[in-house]
DNA sequence: TTGTAGGCGTTATCAG
DNA sequence: CTGATAACGCCTACAA
């Protein structure tokens, strides 16, 4: 049996409602009074329940995070970490608890969401928006519920607001910058195309070569998982080709680290016999042999505000949808060499 | 307005307790109404207010995960994320949602946990522990609340259930193996002696050496935070002494990254000038040139029986405290050579 | 400035 | 097998 605001009404001498208030610093309390009830919340070691507060108020300070669907390929990706840690940090400056879903499959983290929604757990959400997600995302415009989603919505995109990167412009930059390294064979090497931020990337990269004139080849986009080891399937099938590229536009550091692998058991030397530039510039990306040239897409920002615009939303519901561009940054290391 | 249980109560004409009974699937209730009322539900597309039933019912089906203080260190080390990936995937199947604290100083998280605790919103506590964390859990014990720690608790160690490796015979068994390749100049890089971990490895690295009858050196042991960067301040030391080690043992992956790139622009060779093996074996030893030999600790499986206990604690308040050891396993790849 | 009373949506206890 | 009714602990009109 715990304390409750009436063991503390008694110990003051004064009504629950008093007790309330006084946790909510009601103006219209006495600081005297005030002053007596925290005494009393002092030595009983008062502790409000917040199931009870939530139930009465309709609110719940938590967050709920919303991992992409087949999540244990996120899990395995630095990039995760990166975005909860954003998201970790703002929550708590506004003082708000995070909780995420745990399910597999879409159905799963569907039910989930409902769950948590309609079960009055949490106040927001934040969609880690990998695969198409059309259901979930009508549930929660028609629901009129706040949220956001941490890339770019496959639809409505007008009407919901996520935080995102420029990903055409930076694959634009990335393909630019070997372009002006003199390389006219460069290959893509891209997520699965179900994802928008992978269709996004390869349309900055047929951009920036069309610009420069030259023609795109089917043989030279290639697509699997944001895992490691899709970057070595991915890198036989390019080195099979008549004329094999030698330059790569890879979309993530973990499928680049696969790729170089690959390369090396072949015997080929990244940054002399072929050149890669990748995306996300995680740890590994310095750590890697040779250290990768990668664009760094400011993953913790993702996060970070991510967080701060559900709870704006929450807290105003009038908020307007927003479209957040984090920028990026192509950072350079030693994975590219100058063709002659 | 949601719909509530009083809603469906009216349309399938019974009382809003029967409705709570079908929801329970009590089985005193007849088949037929319970047909009735799951029909009512439908029909309204009704869902349970999880607030108010835990007010009831007092048991929120949320576990809460403790992060480490200096959670910054955690987020950037790939064990944080298999760790939670386990953490999950055992939640979800005993059908618990997961809840974070996101405090960053040993005060907010403590704060963080009292709240969480006091305020009813979780039933129980997972602890990451790393640094010695004696306030929180003499609270926890205190209040007799259901909680499991991963890794080994500073103290009181047999009052409470733990989640480990056998860091001692693991740390031991490497260098074994190290003694095996006949280095006898071996050196031990750990992170903070703070943690139990390391404390737990540097013994079994030294009984190794006793018993081979090989004199300990102070110099041939220093310290860090498990991050990257240590391991390059840490290398430069041991290469400065008269006699330096031919071979290390690095209680992190991450930390032996770090070694081997400084170790790389002194342009000595690891598997060949020095030997290396490592702690964790997360997805960056594979992928390091040379792939690093290092002892898997089954970190997924950590988080997994973690969440399992504390759920079996939370069911059944007499269970026994447990010591849970994961095994181990040496993973031989390409950073050590045998010395003739 | 403070107290009273009703309600938030469930579950649990007791009757019947 | 089912229905009233009283908690669960807090918030918030409305009164005083």
């Amino acid at each position: 049996m715990s304390i409750t605001i009436k063991d503390v009404a008694k110990l003051a001498n004064v009504a629950p409602s008093t007790v309330s208030r006084v946790i909510a610093d009601n103006p219209r309390i006495s600081e005297e009074t005030k002053k007596r009830v925290r005494k009393a919340m002092k030595e009983l070691g008062y502790h409000p329940n917040l199931i009870a507060r939530s139930l009465a108020s309709k609110s719940t300070s938590v967050l709920g995070l919303v991992m992409p669907e087949s999540a244990d390929v996120i899990f395995q990706n630095p990039f995760f970490s990166s975005v909860l840690q954003g998201l970790s940090e703002s929550a708590h400056e506004k003082m708000y608890a995070l909780q995420m879903t745990t399910g597999k499959t879409k159905e799963e983290i569907y039910e989930e969401v409902v769950q948590m929604v309609q079960g009055g757990r949490v106040d927001g959400l934040v969609l880690l928006n990998s695969r198409v997600e059309d259901k979930l995302m009508s549930y929660l415009m028609n629901s009129n519920f706040p949220f956001v989603v941490i890339g770019k919505p496959y639809k409505n995109e007008e009407q919901i607001t996520h935080i995102d990167n420029d990903n055409f412009r930076a694959a634009r930059e990335v393909t630019e910058y070997l372009l002006a390294l003199n390389h006219d064979r460069i290959a893509f090497i891209g997520g699965s195309l179900e994802l928008v931020v992978t269709v996004d990337r390869l349309l900055g990269y047929e951009k920036a070569l069309r610009d420069a004139n030259i023609t795109l080849r089917d043989e030279y986009v290639v697509h699997g998982e944001f895992l490691e080891e899709s970057g070595r399937g991915a890198i036989l099938e390019l080195l099979k080709l008549d004329e094999p590229p030698t330059a790569l536009v890879v979309t993530d550091d973990l499928v680049a680290l696969g790729v170089m692998h690959m390369l090396d058991e072949m015997e080929m030397t990244v940054g002399k016999d072929i050149s890669i530039v990748s995306f996300n510039n995680v740890l590994l990306a310095r750590m890697a042999q040779p250290p990768l040239t990668s664009i760094d897409i400011n993953i913790f920002s993702l996060g970070y505000e991510a967080a701060k615009n559900v709870i704006l939303k929450i807290e105003n519901p009038r908020e307007p949808v927003k479209r957040i561009i984090i920028p990026h940054k192509l950072v350079v290391r030693s994975s590219c060499q100058k063709l002659e």
